[in-house]
DNA sequence: CGACGATTTGAATAGGATCAATGGGAGTGG
DNA sequence: CCACTCCCATTGATCCTATTCAAATCGTCG
């Protein structure tokens, strides 16, 4: 790794606080790689051999079972993915694929494992990190049960809204992979959209105006125990 | 707390390796009560307290919104719930019942995070009862995003014939609850049993019998990284 | 230009939910 | 012990949501 990749990547929330040394032993065997788009990095069902972090572009982790395909979620920096199963030393449950160009830093299981165990700091950070991963698992599984594709859809453009600071939304995908995020078929997600449209959402390619928030807040009952990622 | 409830307690895995000081800090301020059925113990929306493990008995974590309610997880001794919201001392993203009769510990958050940063071996503990929790929710999440409720009932079927170790199973709670837990409607559930009839499976009030494996299996087709709980 | 994939729309179907009605235990009180 | 009640479970009918299959359109990229 070059010098100031390392730090660059001393800078990164999840390394502060930690002591010198014990970062640099994470770090040796460490790789910073840029991979492009639709680039398969992990694979479920393999053990798990490296801590995944984005650094930057963007990851989707994905499931497989009897021939269908799911999006489970979007990885965005400063973000690990797969964490529960390096510290487990098991298999991951989930594959990762790059969406678009993307680097990231890899970091081998065993050197987690060790520092774990070492650096209070980076434990804590690692804990931190594992328990965020939890709940928004959960508020993803609370959604699904809970709501409509409709209704995921509607609140999932509120939170685009606030994410964006504006009306006039971009979509950061393609709506093939938004549908599959949200637990429907890209035709059912197309429908959807025009469900919303007496409820104030135009729709223009990938851009999305919402004319009258309150009109589409209405309908979605949007709570902050399932939309709110910070949480 | 009884000197006799004490030393069970410290005996649990949890504590294993725990410095015997930090275990009493952590037991001090702890309750351990026995509640009974259908209690709420925990509401989601409200700030995390206190840390529960569930020591005997089987608690129901389920969530609501829009007037609408479903079934998260079941938990049973000895597992702890919503423990990342303690860590990140932030609200419940869930409810919790009780479902029969359930002795509970109850630590307080503030004891949780102390002894966390403190005593390596129950962070260590802590951590590990988190990645399992975590990627129990994403085998869920998987459950309920790649297969129609029929094959849940069918893989959750197969599940408990290796739990309980014989081709008649007894349901370990009532269909109602099983059925929010699959993600379906108790008439739904109804039907998916009378749609499992051709491929070897009798239900007789909530004894079911498994009279050919092999067709329940092929029909199901589980896989271990969304069935075996152990992964 | 031509090929390919993404998106949309239509039609038909399947999967699930809802509503209504009935049967069946378990528990309660007389 | 029996009647009564309540809730769970099942079944039928119907409705709604969402998927599947097919076809058309659009845009991008080589």
């Amino acid at each position: 790794m070059r010098p100031e990749d390392r730090e660059q990547i001393r800078r990164l929330n999840i390394f502060e606080g930690m002591d010198d040394e014990n970062f640099d032993e994470l770090i040796r065997a460490s790789y910073l790689q840029t991979f492009p788009a639709q680039m398969e990095l992990i694979t479920e069902g393999e053990p798990a051999d490296f801590l995944h972090i984005v650094i930057e572009g963007c990851v989707e982790l994905f499931a497989q079972a009897n021939g269908r395909e799911s999006t489970m979620a979007m990885v965005y920096p400063v973000n690990s993915f797969i964490l529960a199963a390096i510290l487990k030393d098991a298999v991951y449950l989930m594959s990762a694929r790059t969406n678009k160009k993307s680097r990231v830093l890899m970091i081998p299981a065993i050197n987690v494992r060790r520092i774990f165990d070492t650096d209070p700091a980076f434990s804590k950070a690692m804990v931190v990190e594992l328990s965020n991963c939890y709940r928004s698992v959960v508020k993803d599984h609370k959604n699904i049960k809970l709501r409509t594709s409709v209704e995921r859809l509607a609140n999932r453009l509120l939170r685009y809204r606030i994410a964006q600071q504006t009306d006039d939304i971009t979509l950061p995908y393609d709506k093939k992979l938004l549908a599959s995020n949200l637990g429907m078929t890209p035709e059912n997600l197309s429908r959807a959209f025009n469900t919303l449209k007496p409820y104030g959402v135009r729709v223009d390619g990938n851009k999305i105006s919402i004319t009258d928030v309150d009109e589409l807040a209405n309908f979605a009952k949007p709570t902050p125990l399932i939309d709110d990622q910070s949480v």
